[in-house]
DNA sequence: AAATTACATCAACCAAACTTGATTGATGGT
DNA sequence: ACCATCAATCAAGTTTGGTTGATGTAATTT
């Protein structure tokens, strides 16, 4: 039998899952951070100026995008680097996926 | 030139519009909506008993999604058929897909 | 044309989420 | 040891969004 080689066997979202990670991301100052990161790793000083944020705010939108597992940070001296957890992307990317092979079934009618 | 068969070239979507989309499916009982549609199109009345919901709030939660871009509806005679869009979904997920290509960029160190 | 069915809409209420300013904790420089 | 900087957290205030029950509208049925 093949393993895969490479995460240990991230289970295929479920609707709770994916609703988790689309709540996160359906607020206009967390998709701008998620497009900055887009473009790549960026430490919270820079993203405050980046994107012109109170610190307290920007961290509070941070917070809520790690928390669902669409950002990593790590730590470097007293920076804090976060960048896009692009596995979170992919899954909820397959969830959709699915959502749509089934949905042009006709209705059944009511009468 | 090879024109497209099939939209007359619905344009990529920008953040704003991925935002309205996330921002109508973050919600629990939309998504139920959302996963039932997933399985063919559905009248309002079969939807109300299918899902448990009070009308008032299961047509709420339609107009959300229907705004949105994410359903469409046709009326037959007193019944209204809901769909899935699925250019809306595949639009979501074409904008999903650009984010992460470049998010493994190194952070500008800070010092 | 009156009654019925299917669905949309409205206003009042309630709850969850976001913002703000202040405080705290940790790191590094002097 | 002290001060400055980076970032997380907290409490209070505001805003946004969802629920509920009632009312409105349009299409059938009798």
């Amino acid at each position: 039998m093949v393993l895969p080689v490479t995460s240990p066997a991230a289970p295929p979202l479920a609707a709770e899952g994916a609703r988790l990670l689309l709540k996160a991301l359906a607020d206009p100052i967390r998709l701008e951070i998620i497009e900055a990161l887009g473009r790549g790793e960026r430490c919270v000083c820079d993203l405050t100026t980046d994107l012109n944020l109170a610190q307290s705010r920007l961290s509070f939108h941070l917070k809520v995008l790690r928390q669902a597992g669409l950002l990593a940070d790590r730590q470097e001296g007293r920076w804090i680097y976060y960048r896009l957890r692009s596995e979170a992307i992919e899954e909820l990317r397959a969830w959709l996926a699915a959502l749509s092979r089934a949905c042009a079934e006709p209705a059944p009618p009511c009468p």
